[in-house]
RNA sequence: GCGGCUAUGGUGAAAUGGCUAUCACAUCGGGUUGUGGUCCCGACGGUACGGGUUCGAUCCCCGUUAGCCGCCCCA
């Protein structure tokens, strides 16, 4: 009955079994590729982040992927769950713990006593665009490699410099068009914070029953964790708790005031969050988050910068000499993705106005050194290698939207010209080769001035 | 790490316990010579992986993997 059809299906069964199929390779969960058409808006974030950091004069810093595990262990806290269990930890090849980097600070404390950085002119400042890496969950906007830009700034005490680098941040994610709020907090000094800490667990001790076993835990673990608790029922026991700001002393009551003031200034608003934590020990005084509004804005992975005042760290680390310090850090895919849902789409910078469509051996022979003299005159074309009928190489110049089409055939190399194609009229002119390239100038930069005029 | 939802060509969708798994977009090739966008024709390509139930599974069940949602936490 189906005697043709199945018997060819065999063959073609046999003949993949022949190859035996090998499993396709995977990516590692929570690991992914940027492919080539998000880049435009990669490219963005990160102009729009050079342009801040060349504008403040801060220096952009390289760091190693891989460090000693202990610099993060020692510095993070303990009970942080980035230590705990997020850690990509190994020995490598010569018996030493390493991990892969979760987060820059520590490297960028390690990197300022290294290498003797508090002789320089203070502050120093410091930007870097660097994956880190964390084994978590992974969910949209979560991913166990993501590239965090940071700025950093050492060296000083100074609450302009916190107030400076909110506004940094902030107009960087206004500037890309992303709806964002700043969420402000002081979390004091580690000895007020103390303090506050006793209070704190003294009021939820005594309404320890109505916590939920997650929030009992913290209580044990982690007390200040119970701030930001999205339990109905503690979120309903700390409008009653006692405050952080109430225990802060005079120095971070100033500090925190400053920080305010200075953001006032400037205009950049920003709301005071007493929930506020952050997850890592070191933080100090101004801790700052920057969420996402909007449609976005209530879900789980709004927060696209986290940062804030760590004067202890330098300190702890066994530097020479303290440097109170501040900063914060984005990830590149969230803002990335923030400009998405924003109907933000920049255009893929460097996009060729021209394509270069070649008829033949000869042509394409021509044709090398014609596109090697357009690369000299920096004018960006485009081609398709490997397609040799004019209709498809026609069919994706259109594809690419470009303006003109340059098209090199047998008849154009004997006579030493070239045709240059209109591609929204559609009209075409035989043009000179020689004189091909200043006449592409001309006729690029030529719309340009005309719109100016 | 915990709980839940999902998995069909490259992408987005449809369908069925049984015949050759459908469609659109994309890709590639055609619609005679060297001219794109629209149109027409054709080709490529798929039931995530491994078990089980069944005469028969893409469909039902279990496991694995991955993605997503919530929690934890964070960028």
């Amino acid at each position: 009955m189906f005697n043709k059809k199945p018997v060819v299906k065999e063959e073609k069964k046999l003949s993949l079994d022949g190859k035996k199929k090998k499993a396709p390779p995977e990516l590692l969960r929570g690991f992914r590729d940027v492919l080539p058409e998000e880049q435009a808006k990669w490219d963005a974030v990160r102009d729009q982040a050079r342009g801040m950091a060349d504008a403040y004069s801060f220096g952009r810093i390289e760091l190693p992927v891989l460090e000693r595990a202990d610099l993060w262990t020692r510095t993070l806290g303990k009970h942080t769950d980035v230590v705990e269990k997020e850690m990509y930890t190994f020995i490598d090849p010569s018996e030493t713990q390493v991990a892969l980097r979760p987060e820059g600070t520590a490297s960028i404390a390690r990197a300022y006593i290294n290498h003797g950085m508090w002789n320089l002119p203070q502050p120093v400042k410091l930007w870097y665009d660097l994956p880190m890496f964390r084994h978590d969950r992974p969910q949209a906007g979560r991913y166990r490699q993501h590239q965090q830009i940071g700025f950093e700034v050492l060296g000083v005490q100074d609450p302009v410099v916190d107030a400076q680098l909110i506004l940094i941040a902030t107009r960087l994610f206004q500037d890309l068009g992303i709806k964002v709020s700043v969420q402000l907090n002081s979390i004091g000094t580690p000895e007020s914070r103390q303090a506050y800490l006793t209070q704190l667990t003294a009021y939820f001790r005594t309404h320890r029953a109505k916590l939920s076993e997650e929030d009992k835990h913290r209580l044990q673990k982690n007390p200040l964790r119970l701030l930001d608790s999205k339990d109905p029922q503690t979120i309903e026991l700390l409008a009653a708790a006692p405050q952080i700001l109430d225990w802060l002393d005079e120095d971070s009551k100033n500090h925190f005031m400053k920080v305010i003031e200075y953001l006032d200034e400037v205009q950049v608003p920003y709301v005071l969050n007493p929930h506020l934590v952050r997850g890592l020990d070191y933080y100090t005084h101004t801790v700052f988050e920057i969420w996402q509004e909007g449609d976005a804005g209530d879900r789980a992975q709004n927060s696209l910068c986290g940062g804030g005042r760590y004067d202890r760290l330098v300190e702890v680390m066994g530097g020479e000499r303290p440097a109170p310090a501040c900063g914060f850090a984005f990830g590149i895919e969230r803002a990335v993705r923030a400009m998405t849902e924003s109907g933000s789409a920049p255009e893929l910078r460097n996009r060729p106005k021209i394509f270069f469509a070649q008829l033949g051996d000869a042509a394409r022979r021509v044709g090398l050194r014609v596109f090697e003299e357009f690369r000299k005159a920096h004018v960006l074309i485009a081609e398709a290698s490997g397609k040799n009928a004019l209709k498809s190489q026609l069919e994706a110049a259109n594809k690419l939207g470009v303006a003109y089409a340059l098209i090199l055939g047998q008849k154009e190399v004997l006579d030493g010209t070239i045709l240059v194609r209109d591609m929204e009229s559609g009209a075409q002119e035989t043009v000179d080769i020689l004189k091909i390239v200043p006449m592409m100038e001309k006729k690029l930069s030529g719309g340009s001035v005309e719109a100016e005029s």
